[in-house]
DNA sequence: CTTGACTGCTTGATAAACTTAGCAAATGAT
DNA sequence: ATCATTTGCTAAGTTTATCAAGCAGTCAAG
């Protein structure tokens, strides 16, 4: 046994996962807000990202989630308005390879951790251009 | 007092909605405000019902749809968060999982770093079984 | 070094959600 | 009649989301 404390659901914030999201796709406040046509400020966005905003409006997670193309219903249950009771999928034998991160292979908590991780990888190396 | 709209009866605002579910079930201002244990108060009903308010949070409606015993979705229809779309599917039916990677540029080492992270994460949980 | 275009981030203001306290009109019991 | 309770409702205040504007830092030329 290693760990006492198996960290079930270590669901980061809203707002952690949002900037490791747009961390990952390397895009810049006012790019998502360009992209989400105004919908989101980027001055909104940050304080977003930095979990001052409470219960943000359906309205700006929706926008926020057609940019990042992640489900809706995530953002929801992230910004509380959705009870997590959701048991997650337990596909058990899921041995296969990854190749080129399909994605239907993690968890997703592993998706979690995997975006933090990148993020921070990305944030020790220059962007690349 | 209640002119009969000829032309669409069905499109009933939220407050009139609202109103017309509690009238039917004899419900007094205060007895949903108790019913959904002080998560709208008596006063903000009335106003709701009234169409004083334009978009109210998520987590009202969702108390409401539990007390009154409709479909929670429908409110939020009502109130403007969702289109009215009878179906919400959109183009390509099969969208299991989000393609957070799958979208994004990976550099053949970032996919290297992240695999390998990866086969650390379920050598750690996922021993077990 | 200076300029300029970026970056993320903070602040002051505004509008809207939401609450607290209370009102007037019923109803009912004494 | 008076008192008590309950009804729906609202005016006034508090809280919060949201934005426009601007600030400090970084990086790349000029």
């Amino acid at each position: 046994m290693n760990s006492p404390h198996p960290d079930k659901s270590r669901a980061q914030s809203l707002g952690q996962y949002l900037a490791n999201i747009r961390t990952t796709k390397r895009m810049s406040l006012r790019e998502v807000e360009d992209a989400c046509d105004g919908v989101v400020s980027n001055a909104y966005l940050s304080q977003l990202e930095h979990d001052k905003i409470n219960k943000p409006s359906p309205n700006i997670l929706h926008a926020l989630a057609e940019v990042y193309a992640v489900p809706y219903s995530t953002l929801m249950t992230k910004a509380g308005y959705i009870a997590e009771t959701q048991s997650p999928k337990k596909k058990s034998g899921r041995h296969a390879q990854v190749p080129t991160f399909a994605t239907d292979d993690l968890t997703p908590e592993e998706e979690e951790a995997l975006l933090e991780y990148l993020a921070f990888l990305r944030s020790r190396k220059g962007g690349s251009k």
